[in-house]
DNA sequence: ATGAAAGCGCTAACAA
DNA sequence: TTGTTAGCGCTTTCAT
């Protein structure tokens, strides 16, 4: 059996509290510092965080549930997270629910039981019934990528907005009229968000809008795939496309691919996520990138910040972050303008096209 | 406060033992089985798995430490392991050691602090240095992918070097002979077993191997550009290019779009990992694939046999088992015979053009 | 600064 | 079958 803190008292002749007292950070004489430290060299006692979990009423791990660990995007989230959480302490336990709802809720319930602190989602239950027994406890809950309406907890968010209208401006000034996308389900707020972003450039260039060029799938690579040639067989008058994750970029290529249409002669692309992926296509995919990596900052220090300030500091408001993305380019946008157009554009951008 | 075993007893006017032997599969009369779940309801009782763990000095938590979570290979192996084990009531708590002997160490002895039950561990440090405190525990330790000589654990490898004979089998009979290697770092056992199927291969197929055809990387995407611009510039009557690991595979694919050559035309390329990626490639890449779900069931099996046995069951041996990869085929090798022989292997495969 | 003692919520040995 | 009790390893009053 391992050592505890009462081999060390008897070791040391000192008392359980002095022993306690050394490693909460206490003022202990420097002679029976050493005589401490001394035993637990020869012991090699570890604190028993189990024993001070059980008194303290904190395991000092979290929770993380997402829809799919098999995901770049979570999983550079997910890297990020746990390495500053554990740098602080804090073990990370994942839970991938698979995108199902009912998964989601034992994930939640089961961490629950597992007593974590605090409990970091991106959510598939957009009405977030998952969370509500787990907010009774009084235990924070951050929430990443997708909103939850009226959820008491923070959130992490991106401009998905604005990431949409971003990508179209690029290709409105880039000539294109006509693009597709392939949106992501009705019910995921980002998806919303990007298909609204769409709209709204449409409306601000003033440009009509078919609604055969807005397809909806489900953030799945089969999805891309059938997206892509869907939109392609509607609407033998697009000239490019935008595909609002990475799963479903993956499956446009794979369709792009599978169809044998030259990007950008025949079509133009902007992707979304993974910028390795971008890098492999050919030609380069432009893509909207998205921060994950201060996503997983910004959860990780509000959880921190939430687990320290304890159960009071609940009074305070709830946070709502939201960052912002980034257009990569690549060289899978054609330039549909005159020449001294594309010149003024390739100044500015340095690769769109 | 949450409701403790305590408060059930008081409701029901029963022992805690009682209450104790309900949760634990004992014989409770029917009446009392009755009022418990009662009280139970009454007051949202959930067993504490931190009190039950001190007492049991079982945490029903088991610790994944792999070099990189972001990274398709070790991601779908971890959501299919945690998948299992949370079926079985144990938690996932995973460590990212980004490929780092030194965080790998300290991910292990975090884990020994957080009193998990046992270990699985891809392991970065090839010596195995970094476990040899928690072993001393007498908790399970099961090594995933690469193996460690000397080690007291059970291991679920995959048959690399048959893995790389095969690929390189399908190569040969389709003409090549100069075909390059893209390999790992030679302290890897993997890396050490597919550059060896390699050259067995050669030898099996009595072709001289040329030195310069053999090129090591660090199994990233960077790694696959440079192993692939050099072997390219090194040995210009190269046909064919043997990629060993998804990182470099993508690596590899960036570098052929960035020197502008033509898959398979100019050059014939066999991957590793990632169905995904190989169909989005254009054309579609031929692939080695290693049984990631598999490997998932049989480290998760492994550790809850272990589990369930207890310290105990150390007396037998330790398992090593062995899973075999598969070739996917796809359209990035060129087959360089005759009409007769290219006849034959369209027959035989279906698609080795 | 240090010690004694209570108790966190549970399990398990023992007695009834 | 059920109740009583000790104790898992720690933190935390409260004295000293």
């Amino acid at each position: 059996m391992a050592a505890t803190m009462k081999d060390i008292a008897r070791k040391t002749g000192l008392g359980l509290a002095t022993i306690s007292s050394y490693f909460n950070g206490g003022n202990v004489r420097e002679k029976n510092r050493k005589k401490i430290e001394e035993a637990i060299e020869e012991l090699h006692y570890e604190v028993n965080e189990v024993a001070r979990g059980l008194k303290t009423n904190a395991t000092r791990t979290v929770g993380v549930v997402i829809p799919e660990l098999n995901n770049t995007f979570c999983a550079e989230i997910i890297t990020e997270m746990e390495d500053i959480l554990r740098g602080h302490g804090y073990a990370t336990i994942v839970c991938d629910c698979r995108t199902n709802r009912l998964l989601e809720q034992e994930a939640v319930d089961f961490l629950g039981r597992k007593r974590v602190d605090g409990i970091i989602n991106m959510p598939v239950d957009t009405e977030g019934r998952h969370l509500r027994k787990f907010l009774k406890t009084g235990k924070p809950v951050i929430l990443i990528d997708r909103k939850i309406q009226g959820a008491s907890c923070d959130s992490v968010l991106v401009n998905n907005e604005k990431a949409a209208e971003d990508a179209m401006g690029l290709f409105f000034r880039n000539g294109h009229r006509k693009v597709g996308i392939i949106g992501g389900p009705a019910e995921i707020s980002t998806a919303q968000e990007r298909v609204c972003g769409y709209q709204k450039a449409y409306e601000k260039y003033g440009i009509p809008l078919a609604d055969s060029l807005i397809c909806r799938e489900d953030y799945t690579i089969q999805g891309g795939v059938r997206g892509l040639e869907k939109l392609v067989k509607d609407n033998p008058d697009m000239t490019a496309v935008f595909v609002t994750n990475y799963e479903m970029t993956m499956g446009a290529v794979i369709g792009l691919n599978e169809l044998g249409m030259r990007v950008p002669e025949e079509i133009s692309i902007i992707g979304f996520d993974n910028l390795q992926f971008a890098r492999a296509c050919s030609p380069k995919l432009t893509i909207v990138a998205q921060p994950t990596v201060e996503i997983a900052r910004e959860a990780a220090g509000i959880m921190l910040k939430r687990l320290e300030e304890g159960p009071e500091g609940d009074t305070s408001e709830h946070l709502t972050e939201k960052l912002n993305t980034e257009i990569i380019m690549g060289k899978s946008i054609r330039c549909l303008c005159e020449g001294q157009k594309l010149l003024k554009e390739k100044k500015n951008s340095g690769a769109a096209e």
